[in-house]
DNA sequence: TCTCTTTATAGTCTGAGTGACTATTAAGGA
DNA sequence: TCCTTAATAGTCACTCAGACTATAAAGAGA
């Protein structure tokens, strides 16, 4: 139901029961020196004053937790244009102790960003930064859970969309494309078999034609591809086996 | 976040900004008699009186959504026991006029539930119904797009999960578990395959020595099996390409 | 300039897994 | 007794992924 019934309060009207404050939390994701990297702000008061903890806030009364949380995207990382990146709802955090000041819920998304972000953001957050995913100590509230509930997310997204291309600037390498599937799910690909995947798949990248880039510096130039238009992935690219329990190692807290 | 802070007001108290409703809409599938079938209430006063609806309810103060939606689908279904019934998050719904009353936010779940449940349950709802998927009119809110999300959420689910077990009674045959697949997915499989793909998944199902039903009457009688203690399925059992769509199609309004 | 290293790209071989089949077994009904 | 139905067993070919080897094209250093 929408609301009003069920176990709602007879002749309710918009006090007749506890309300909720209801937030977004966001869990930005980037690829950086080879690093998955985490959008984080430090707190500045109590609770958890001094930690780490998700940039997000509160759902305005005529926006969706959807446009909340682009809005808040834009405000922590200070990119003028979130609208082409990928923002996807993860899930919704209710318990009721999460929040020890009020009763808050909370809709966590996660957002993917290609390399060259800001970074940190010119909003309100005092300092937001780009802290590794691995080795992160004990976040804020029950941040760690989300942001090890997105990575898991993410790593299984890569497996059965195209996503990964949101991870990369306009223009890349399929090597740029591979660093990516292994620096979120921490493995090592065969580089030709990876190749042969990705090339077999139609729609998921196209060629730019005639263009390369030198990568480092040294060896072969590498030729340059833009994200196709498939989103799926069938069949998929499964992680190896090897990959499955990364997503619960090594994450924070 | 979890709250006040980002583009919370300042100094704020728990109504120092608007506060939202919050309930939970329950997508409750079961297969019966070879359909797809979703239990319904209908509404009884405006808005949208006389339509069918999701079964759900407010969240209250002291408890998760989770926690909420049990509670609900145990006051709908009228079972005594849910605690083993599977019941996963969906999504959160949270457009500003997805109800015209108020602002509601509501954490939308899905559930699944083995052939026999009661056909109305003895909660509050005033008529709870069990009706089939497929051909279902236009219902009440945006519950057209959270069955819709429901239904291709399980299909993904089969893929990759034992999930189907869930649909099933604590004992069953290959054919009743086969029937389930093609049920959701709305397509046909081969049943020597079939077969040869979940006997060969280690944990999905596990043989029970010595007993066997007569499936119909006719034909040879099949060996019953019960679920097994795998979840994930390795490799997945995708659903053929003519499959895929039938998500979208055929769904309500 | 001639190597050596590095990285991209091409190609091979094999085994696992699946789709499309055919064959056999065990029940009930005419 | 024969026919139908449904479960179960088995075959064959094709696809695809993993593990390789080989070649091409760049920079670095002697």
């Amino acid at each position: 139901m929408a609301a009003a019934e069920g176990t709602a309060p007879e002749g309710y009207d918009k006090h007749a029961f506890e309300p909720f404050a209801v937030t977004v939390d966001l869990a930005v994701f980037t690829v950086r020196a080879g690093a998955l990297q985490v959008l984080l702000i430090e707190r500045g008061q109590e609770p958890y004053a001094g930690r780490w903890a998700l940039p997000g806030g509160f759902v305005l009364p005529k926006e969706s937790a959807e446009t909340a949380a682009r809005r808040e995207l834009a405000e922590e990382t200070g990119l003028s244009d979130v609208s082409g990146l990928h923002l996807e709802q993860l899930r919704t955090y209710s318990e009721p102790d999460r929040d020890p000041r009020m009763r808050v819920v909370s809709v966590a998304y996660t957002a993917l960003l290609p390399d060259p972000p800001e970074p940190h953001g010119g909003g309100d957050a005092a300092s937001a930064r780009w802290l590794p995913y691995d080795g992160l100590g004990p976040l804020a509230f029950d941040h760690d859970r989300i942001l090890a509930d997105a990575h898991e997310r993410v790593g299984a997204r890569l497996e059965y969309t195209c996503l990964a291309t949101a991870f990369c600037p306009p223009e890349f390498t399929l090597g740029e494309l591979q660093q990516v599937y292994e620096t979120v799910w921490g493995t090592v690909l065969d580089r030709p078999n990876f190749r042969r995947k990705v090339l077999a798949t139609p729609g998921f990248v196209e060629q730019i034609p005639g263009a390369a880039r030198l990568t480092g510096g040294r060896g072969k130039p590498a030729a340059l591809y833009r994200a196709g238009t498939a989103t799926a992935l069938h069949p998929p690219l499964l992680r190896p086996a090897s990959a499955l329990s990364s997503s619960t190692e090594g994450r924070p807290s």
